[in-house]
DNA sequence: AATGAATGAGCGTTCATTCAT
DNA sequence: CATGAATGAACGCTCATTCAT
């Protein structure tokens, strides 16, 4: 299938009303009004709804795997600045696309697209081992102390508290009395808190020695 | 409104379909015919399926301030044991109500229902409130070192990570092996496990020495 | 499933239209239109359009047999009488049930919906069996002195011939410039021709000396 | 209007799809896939669908009436000879081109074509009026008894014979067993004894004495 | 002449809700 | 109280056709 500047529009249309109302929630009439398309088209460009969020999730999650590798391969970096990178790709990821986070974990959450899922363990389970990997670098080089690391549960630290903070914005900026500030500023001061407290996290799960 | 043994009947039917289907991904119908009522009767109990989600919201969180609360205000308790029977209770939560926590987080992202959104603004609010009290206590008590503690990210490290447990078991399942594990077994690993590291996290967080 | 008056009705409607438009041509909101009842209350009432014409099927064809067997094993008429009122009972029949009988021939040659060809080819071999004991009788007792009778063909040209004389009324009429007959004399005129030509056929082709 | 390879490839697999799916069960884009051309092509060259099988039949019954007179003008032939000539040759016709046979049936009994019934009713009435001819050559010659020859009904008894034989193949194979047949072996065997079967039928009919 | 892209109309079906009893 | 029947609205999708090139 040929990926074309209109599929990425209306890919793009359908990815922000999908965060907003779901999947169920979300008509074609919507996308296709959101994208200024002819409600056909959609059809006739991906064949069905179903298989517009499939491909949705294809091409969101292409490239990521890719971007872990590189990290992970990279020999000049020390297995604890690779963790911290991949930690801050993360944040910064899952930041500049909130509305295909949400997505995702609400497609993870309702389990219902065969094809989606598929995907998805398969990404997930990639992610950990090439992070599994790192973990066992660093403690084949002495860097980390603790030998009883759960990687998943370390994993699912990280990811849940990112896209929990990302989800719960609203109850953050009303109780630290953010209020006055900019969506754009606050996303920055939460990436900065969540950079410093996840890798905290790390450094101590894995007992990392400076 | 009052609330008969009908009423929960088939709030029960609903909760275990939304958590499986979705909001909008389950019909009336579908609850009519779980909890084995009339198709008629839901709207006539409830109003609409909208006001069911409500009332269902409701009557879940009724109980969990109060539970946090009596923590909280024992006297006889230290702040750093009130934050461990905390933890515990809300994994305990988590996984005995599964169903009613994945619906939960699939109405925060797609914040559409008003009403819902303003429980569990209130809800939360109040939880991060009490447990702030708690770390106060703490520091005054000298017991936590540290002076920046930001309570809300603690509290969504937990609730990030415990969520997100319950909703990638599978990935949990097939990366460990425990394959063969029933499910009641491997929630109970997953909550022992659960339960040390998150209470790692709030120690190292607040600056907990023991 | 329970037929009530409702369902009789939307059914002959649709009857009306399958027989001038096709299945095909026919839409459901054409018979909600036609039948004078809600749209949805064809799904409601018959699960689908395709359970429509099945049950339209069914209902048509049940006692058909029964009417063949009353006649087949009435002790008191002669074989080849028994013939002649089952052509005459055929004839009556299919202009009686216009309608019905284009539907069936149209199935009959698209051979698409699995239900309804199970439905015609059970009723036309059953059919073909009773008629074969009225023939095999008459043989018995000496009537019949052909002794290679195909009944199958000869059935076949009972009901082609019957059933192409509906179909063809339009020229019918304007070859034998029966322009001015109203539809029904028309009709009369075609329903004693045909009983007296398809007794012909049977008779010669049984070797029927009266 | 001018007709090419292209055009006839086009019909000849329309003719085909309409056959099998009925002519609303057949969609411009199937033609065209089967046809191996672009879409757009068959309103392209065509007009539209409608106008596609209006010319499949003009075409189809290009040459019939041409057939026909030939045989009915022939001096050399007998009376009953013409018409014995005249149903192999109807009969190996509707055998050789049993889907556009299936078409025309179809067709003749929805109705809705108007194009296409003028043709089918100037068709059907020469065809008639030809047959007259040699029954009235017939009957001058005193080669048929019969005086009250219904030519239409004794027409409408070949060709509803012989179409509903072909319709019911299947029935004629599972009542009489001929499973083992190949299809074009039945074929044979139902050409030769429909061919002695109406050919009986015109004899006694006409009243015609070899 | 030929075609990939696009379109308005309409399809069968399902929905949450309401009605009549 | 309770319910089977009914309903208007909207759903995802497909259709024959046309457009722009």
């Amino acid at each position: 299938m040929i990926i074309t500047d209109k599929h990425i529009h209306i890919l793009q249309k359908a990815e922000e009303l999908f965060a907003q109302n779901g999947y169920e929630g979300t008509t074609v009439r919507d996308i296709a009004t959101a994208a200024d398309v002819n409600l056909a088209m959609i059809s006739y460009y991906f064949g069905s709804k179903e298989k517009l969020i499939e491909i949705l999730f294809k091409e969101r999650m292409e490239g990521t795997k890719l971007r872990i590798e590189a990290v992970v391969n990279n020999q000049s970096i020390l297995p604890f600045q690779k963790l911290e990178i991949i930690v801050d790709q993360y944040i910064e990821r899952v930041f500049n696309s909130q509305n295909f986070f949400k997505v995702m974990l609400a497609q993870q959450m309702l389990q219902k697209n065969e094809v989606i899922i598929r995907f998805m363990t398969q990404y997930k389970l990639s992610y950990a081992t090439l992070i599994e990997e790192v973990i066992q670098e660093g403690r084949r080089l002495g860097h980390f102390s603790k030998d009883d690391i759960d990687t998943l549960l370390l994993l699912t630290s990280m990811t849940g508290t990112v896209m929990h903070t990302v989800v719960s914005k609203d109850y953050y900026r009303e109780f630290n009395k953010h209020n006055k500030l900019e969506e754009q500023d606050l996303d920055t001061v939460l990436k900065q808190k969540l950079s410093r407290h996840v890798k905290n996290i790390f450094k101590v799960t894995l007992g990392y020695e400076q």
